[in-house]
DNA sequence: CTGCGGTCCTGAAGGC
DNA sequence: TGCCTTCAGGACCGCA
């Protein structure tokens, strides 16, 4: 499920292939799935594209924007016109299926402006896939209501210097639920979610369960450094595709952290630390697993 | 503030 | 074989 690693990952990837272009067409085959005007997309270039927790935001010439959610199983694959595609090598397209798929519910035509470089004026198609239809797109305006009400209320970019020790205890100290929950919460820390929430509370070796306002200042450091590290590893593998996910870059290909998983989906199987059986609880819902030996 | 259950949705897995 | 039930899960909503 794209976490801030895939999100980041997906916004890199794209960067490279549709910043500076035009979008000249969209085909809307699921209407709940893109909420807006056509109108305000449609002839507009790419100029910009940013990550806000788990959000991703295309900025448009038009001064609108489209936000994505991706929620499980959304995915954005760009598939470059036939034809130029071989000169530039470019990897298979949605893992080997045909698009659009049974799960594409928006496509984008978008096409290059004349360059001399082949990849600069490469058109294509952009198509959103979403099995499970959790996902969204928004356009929005700069400021204006949906936007406030989509991003306003993020919390702290846990990859950026603000995120500091002082801050983390802030957080933790002004709830008493178990502190996965409150690393989960996306008014706290944006962009972690149940994967990423899992590995960090293994690396930090503390339990998923503890109250949140009862970590120690040596436990909050640690955690703060798990934090950090695990997004980190995420982003170096390209992000994860689990069993169960959907998860892939927008080159088609899949992301390599899910084979680095430490708990995430290992109930049963031994801790890679200390040998003991990984348990699996359900915690706000979710499914949680950790190391009842390495995390205290 | 906190937790709980329901909602959206589909494919996989399990039962008989 | 085939039908039926159960389940997972990000975010949100109503309710206790």
């Amino acid at each position: 499920m794209p976490e801030l690693p895939e999100v980041e990952t997906i916004k890199r990837s794209l960067e490279k292939s549709i910043v500076g272009k035009k979008i000249t067409g969209i085909q809307i085959l699921l209407a709940k799935q893109f909420q807006g005007r056509k109108e305000d997309v449609l002839g507009a270039k790419i100029t910009a594209i940013e990550r806000r927790g788990k959000i991703l935001k295309i900025s448009l010439s038009s001064g609108k924007n489209l936000l994505i959610h991706f929620k499980l199983t959304g995915q954005l694959v760009w598939v470059p016109k036939a034809g130029e595609r071989a000169t530039l090598g470019h990897p298979i397209p949605f893992a080997g299926s045909e698009l659009p798929a049974k799960t594409t519910h928006v496509i984008f035509e978008i096409d290059g402006p004349p360059s001399p470089k082949a990849s600069a004026r490469q058109g294509g198609r952009l198509f959103f896939n979403d099995l499970r239809q959790f996902g969204w797109i928004k356009v929005v305006g700069e400021l204006d209501e949906q936007m406030t009400r989509e991003l306003g209320n993020l919390g702290v970019e846990p990859l950026i210097k603000e995120f500091t020790v002082e801050k983390l205890s802030s957080i933790l100290q002004s709830s008493s639920r178990p502190v996965k929950l409150v690393l989960m919460d996306q008014e706290k820390i944006a962009g972690v979610g149940n994967i990423y929430a899992n590995e960090t509370l293994f690396e930090a070796g503390i339990l998923p369960t503890r109250p949140a306002k009862k970590l120690s200042n040596e436990e909050i450091k640690k955690l703060r450094e798990a934090i950090v590290k695990v997004l980190e590893d995420g982003l170096k593998y390209g992000g994860s595709s689990a069993a169960d996910e959907a998860y892939i870059k927008p080159t088609g290909e899949a992301g390599e952290y899910q084979k680095h998983f430490r708990v995430y989906q290992r109930a049963g199987q031994p801790c890679p630390r200390c040998g003991t059986k990984i348990q699996r609880i359900e915690l706000g819902g979710r499914g949680t697993f950790f190391c009842p030996r390495c995390q205290k």
